[in-house]
DNA sequence: CTTCAGGTACGACTTGAATCGTACCTGAAG
DNA sequence: CTTCAGGTACGATTCAAGTCGTACCTGAAG
């Protein structure tokens, strides 16, 4: 029942750039956005965040936002869980939660 | 002598997605870094920045730093002129310059 | 006037990123 | 066991972005 967790960079390790050309992306904004949102910082599902992309895609993003240490995957092998990395953000980069806490939720950004 | 102002989003339509698109690069990011680091806020020289790209690049360097909203570009003709937008970039997304300054200034970050 | 340095316009090339199709794996529920 | 939904792996495609070569513009200095 305890999944593995997936490897990611430390808190000292978190580079700026990786964390900004994560939050690049629309999709991947969106999902860090819900995160934040939520102040208890629970687990959730990857089926929870109501993208309009394929699940490989999704897949594929979820990997981007873990390298770049803003989030936590748990795999329980056929379901994978996901936690934002509150704390080591906060510390290395304070504030940024914020900007994307701030930010109107249904913003989609005519790129 | 005085040159006139590139056109740029007003304070309230700077968008965060276009602010991190901005920032994702590493030499634009040296340059907002730069220009963070110094708190009069002087109008600097295109050119003193030391950028180790072509000057037809960092034409478009500037000009997505400038759609992003995040600098002033003045031009003189034969020359031209670059001013952080603190304020704006304050109001519209505070804390944000701080973590730009927070950064090593060397840091190559390797991609 | 000519020269020259700083900057832009346009196009071409190249790389990286987002996306999805197909196939496969994993664990839970019948 | 089989079935099934969630997720991954790999490859292919498409598109945006960074880069530069060539040509041209602009204003200042001879």
């Amino acid at each position: 029942m305890t999944g593995k967790n997936l490897a990611g960079p430390e808190a000292d390790a978190l580079d700026l750039g990786a964390v900004f050309r994560a939050l690049a992306d629309e999709h991947r904004r969106s999902v860090l956005t819900q995160l934040a949102a939520d102040r208890g910082d629970n687990e959730r599902g990857c089926n929870s965040f109501d993208l309009p992309i394929s699940k490989q895609t999704q897949t594929h993003h979820f990997r981007v936002l873990r390298e770049a240490g803003l989030i936590d995957e748990i795999d329980y092998g056929n379901r994978k869980g996901v936690r934002l990395r509150r704390a080591d953000i906060e510390m290395r980069f304070p504030g940024l939660l914020a900007l994307l806490e701030a930010e109107p939720p249904g913003d989609t950004d005519p790129r």
